[in-house]
DNA sequence: GATATTTAAGATAAGTTTGTCCTTTATAAA
DNA sequence: TTTATAAAGGACAAACTTATCTTAAATATC
C-alpha cells in the first residue's frame, strides 16, 4: 500500500507531534529509535519533509526536529502525497494510463469507492489526532 | 497498491476469461498484446498462475493458455494472494510486524475498515464477472 | 575563534522488482 | 521420425527502492 519510506515518514511525524511544543527539539536518533527505523534512511525522508515545510529542523547543539502548531494539523494525505506521490489516491488499480469514467478498467467501478474511502480517511486524519492515541498508550509506533 | 506483476496477472486472467471455452487456446503474444504488457515478463507471471492451477497451459502447436469453467469463478482476491501475497489484505498499514487489536498502530482503527472494504470487494469479484464488462465494451484492459 | 554537535547533502551499496534473452521440454502435424 | 510451434525454465540485466557511509554546513557553547 504505502512504501517503507512513507510508513517511516508517517510514524516519525506522528512521533514528533506527540512531543510538547517549546524550546527543545528531538534528534534523529530519538526518532528512529521511537519508530524503529534505519537512522540514515530516516534522515533522508525527514529532509524531504523539511523541504516541504511539514517539519522544521535546526542544526547544531540542541538542534533537531520539531513540528509547529499549524503543521500538527497536517493531514496524513499530505505526507503520503509528498513521499509516495498521489498515484495511490488517483491512479488506476489495474495500471491503465489514467483512471477515468470514460475508459474504465475492469475493476474501476468497484475500486473507486475503496480509493475514495482511503483518500477520505487520510484527508480527515491529522498528525494531532494520531498523536493523541500514542500519548495515551492506545496506539503504538513500533514492533 | 498492487505490483505491476499483479496488475498484469489480473488483466491477463480477465482477458483469457473473455474467450470462449472450447478447443482453442490463446497464446502469450495475444495476451500481452491484449493487455499491453511485456511478453517475457508476462510469461513468468502466467507460469506462476499455471502452477497454482488458476490457469492451464498446453505446449506445442495450437498450444497456449485457457481457463476452465470452474477456474472462471476464481476471485480476484486469490490472484492477488498468489502474486503479491496477502500482506495487502492482512498487514499493518504503517509497517508494524503484525496488525492486531492488542497492539494497534496509529491508523489501525481507521485503516481496518478500508482493508476490509478492499478484501471484501476482491473476495466477491470473479474473473467471470469482470470478463462480462470487457466483452460488452464497458470496460477496458489497456491504455 | 575553536570545538563539539547535529542536520544536509552527495556518493555508493544492497536488495527487490521488472524486464529480456536463450535453452529446454512438450506436442501437434507433416 | 522429423520439423515446427509454443510454453517452461534458467540466467542475466535494468530500474527502482531501501539502506549506509562520508563529508559539508550550520550553530551553540566554551
Ligand atoms: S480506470 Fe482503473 S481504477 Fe479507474
Ligand atoms: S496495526 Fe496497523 S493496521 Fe492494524
Amino acid at each position: 500500500m504505502f512504501s517503507k519510506a512513507c510508513k517511516y515518514a508517517i510514524n516519525a511525524m506522528i512521533y514528533i507531534s506527540t512531543l510538547p511544543q517549546g524550546n527543545d527539539r528531538v534528534g534523529l536518533k530519538d526518532i528512529s529509535q521511537a519508530i524503529n527505523s534505519p537512522e540514515a534512511f530516516t534522515a533522508k525522508i525527514l529532509q524531504i519533509l523539511v523541504k516541504e515545510n511539514l517539519l522544521s529542523s535546526i542544526k547544531g547543539p540542541n538542534g533537531g526536529f520539531e513540528i509547529h502548531e499549524d503543521a500538527r494539523k497536517t493531514q496524513l494525505y499530505r505526507i503520503v502525497q509528498v513521499i509516495d506521490g498521489d498515484q495511490i489516491f488517483t491512479g488506476c488499480a489495474l495500471g491503465l494510463e489514467k483512471c477515468s469514467e470514460d475508459h474504465p478498467c475492469a475493476v474501476h467501478n468497484k475500486f473507486k469507492a475503496i480509493r475514495e474511502h482511503l483518500a477520505g480517511m487520510m484527508m480527515t486524519t491529522s498528525l494531532e489526532d494520531m498523536a493523541r492515541g500514542i500519548q495515551n498508550g492506545t496506539n503504538f509506533l513500533k514492533i
